[in-house]
DNA sequence: ATGAAAGCGCTAACAC
DNA sequence: GTGTTAGCGCTTTCAT
């Protein structure tokens, strides 16, 4: 390996100066600095990036933990997360901890403020957010993804209005028509989807209907939204539309109702929150409520970016922008024969 | 931040000894080690993985350079890389290059020999091939997923034999009684998935039939595989078989053709290679190649891990586990009335 | 079994 | 402008 000093040698200077040229361009005499570069493309020098970081204090890497990247909506932040933070001049360090508290506690324990200069940590259960609270000592630590603005957590965080595109999905809904809707609930990977679910019914009571007509709380993936809406359309054959808190759920309820025979929309309508890619691959595309996920994986990197130059103590908050309604070919009016169905099945 | 030297304040001894109680337990006695732990739990002590990495000259850091992480193959991959990196005692570092090789090169660069003792390089085009080759000198490098058994390339590599997954695919149909069949050709990210097209072309012809009915390149993706499918179908309306490079391409096959209103497999049998999971996920569930992703990745990892333990000079190549069939519901034998529409249209 | 000391490759004051 | 000098926090001989 090439060093610094190997450098200054060959260039007739000190480390110092060497160290000069790599940074402060101003502080060197055009030729002396010429005469450097010359030695590092000669002798193929590469900064030690660990040298560095131990002598600055910083590593210029960041790490984003996230339960389970098979999850489709994570390498869509993640890829987001990353430019901005090769952007930024940091790199990314993407720690899976397979939704394993353990891992992720030993992920937290062995590289913040260590190996990286910050953590970007999404879906926090209670005991991560705990882990994630005594990490704050030794690097700062931002959640994304936060679920709930009204009520900020304990640390600095990027909250989505999940609330904002339950009602977005219920409205859509409502105007439509409907009025016999079943609920698909994911439990996340780090507790309910409750502020979209909530979100959901609020908007739904003020639109007149008192609630869902069914409600069910499922696993996170396509798989167990397909068995989720079997069980839903063999309980409540009723039912005009399906609102899933997220669009794993909802194109497994697709493919479900499809598979029982169901037109879709005709029969019965789906809608999603997310808008991950695959939301517009299926057949019919889905109708969802996008969340921004890019701006806000940029935004997140960008804060924590902030906080680790201007340390502040004590939690903050920043919204990430406002989800909006992606109208697909998964939702549609509610029909006549269905309405006398949904008398029936309510 | 603790430092070890607080630590070994604390604890009445020197630094040394401290580092020793942290690796080779051996060499320190019950007691003293007692009371160094003692230290390290009270002040709350964590390693500085940077000034290890340093001292040591190992970062414990691999790296795992992708084209494109939103892909659903990657990751898949990456799930079982990090396993196999973590319970190596490596951390993984996730580098997307976002399809742009000038990324590539920057982050091999900065980092190989630097910050990571070993890099796994996925979909290397020749331009990246190069870069490669001249970063070995700095740091380990292995190609994973290498498409070409039969030509090995200038670096260590794990291969996969995707010529038998074509063939696989081509004998599957063949032995449905399909003989008007069209190819999806994926151009991958890093060139032509072609070893996996020769292999079935090879097949079809060891079948006697001579070669495919209509081949086509496409970009890998559902999107791009569904307006193939329905271009296929317009200049092709015999076909009673799909053939595609990739999962992506067949599935978003299979949604032209029953958006056609074409019946998969009743009119229409469609096969792809991979066994990503959404091939599980979709209505009809795809057939598919399966190329044993995990086996793949964690052999990759190991083989990664063992070069840098003992560094070796030259290619050398290592063949994962035999691709296999898996078959679901998108294929099933030839009709009749297709085999009459195939004669108009072959 | 423990301590002393040197050094990993780089940066950052401070002199000159 | 450039050199000198100290470290950053840890590991690792080598003495003791």
């Amino acid at each position: 390996m090439v060093t610094l000093s190997e450098v200054a040698r060959r260039a007739r200077v000190t480390a110092a100066t060497v160290s000069n040229v790599l940074r402060n361009r101003e502080k060197v005499r055009p030729e002396t600095a010429e005469r450097v570069l010359k030695a590092i493309a000669e002798l193929g020098y590469r900064p030690n990036l660990n040298a560095r970081a131990l002598a600055q204090g910083r590593s210029s890497t960041l790490a984003l933990m996230l339960s389970n990247i098979a999850n489709p909506f994570y390498p869509e932040f993640v890829v987001a997360a990353e430019r901005a933070a090769r952007q930024a001049g940091y790199f990314l360090m993407v720690c899976n901890t397979d939704d394993d508290a353990q891992i992720g506690r030993a992920y937290l324990n062995q590289i913040a403020g260590t190996l990286v200069d910050g953590v970007l940590v999404m879906n926090t259960d209670t005991a991560m957010n705990e882990l994630c609270i005594a990490a704050m000592r030794s690097a700062p630590i931002l959640l994304a993804m936060w679920e709930h603005p009204e009520k900020p957590p304990a640390l600095p965080c990027v909250a989505v209005d999940f609330a904002q595109a339950g009602a977005l999905a219920a409205q859509h809904l409502l105007g439509l028509g409907h009025r016999n809707i079943g609920m698909l609930i994911g439990d996340g990977c780090g507790g309910l989807q409750d502020a979209r679910s909530n979100g959901f019914r609020t908007a739904l009571a003020a639109g007149g209907v008192v609630r869902a007509t069914v409600e069910m709380v499922v696993r996170d993936s396509i798989d167990s939204g397909y068995e989720a809406c079997m069980t839903l359309m063999a309980t409540h054959p009723g039912l005009t539309a399906i609102f899933a808190t997220n669009d794993l759920l909802a194109i497994g309820a697709i493919q479900a109702l499809v598979g029982m025979g169901h037109a879709v929309p005709g029969d019965v309508s789906v809608i999603g929150i997310t808008d991950i890619a695959l939301a517009h691959q299926v057949r019919p595309a889905l109708t969802t409520v996008a969340i921004q996920t890019e701006a806000s994986a940029a935004l997140s990197i960008r804060s924590l970016i902030r906080l680790i130059d201007e340390p502040l103590q004590g939690p903050s908050m920043v919204i990430a922008p406002a989800p909006a309604l992606i109208m697909r070919d998964s939702t549609g009016p509610r029909r006549k024969r269905n309405a006398r169905a949904a008398k029936a099945g309510a």
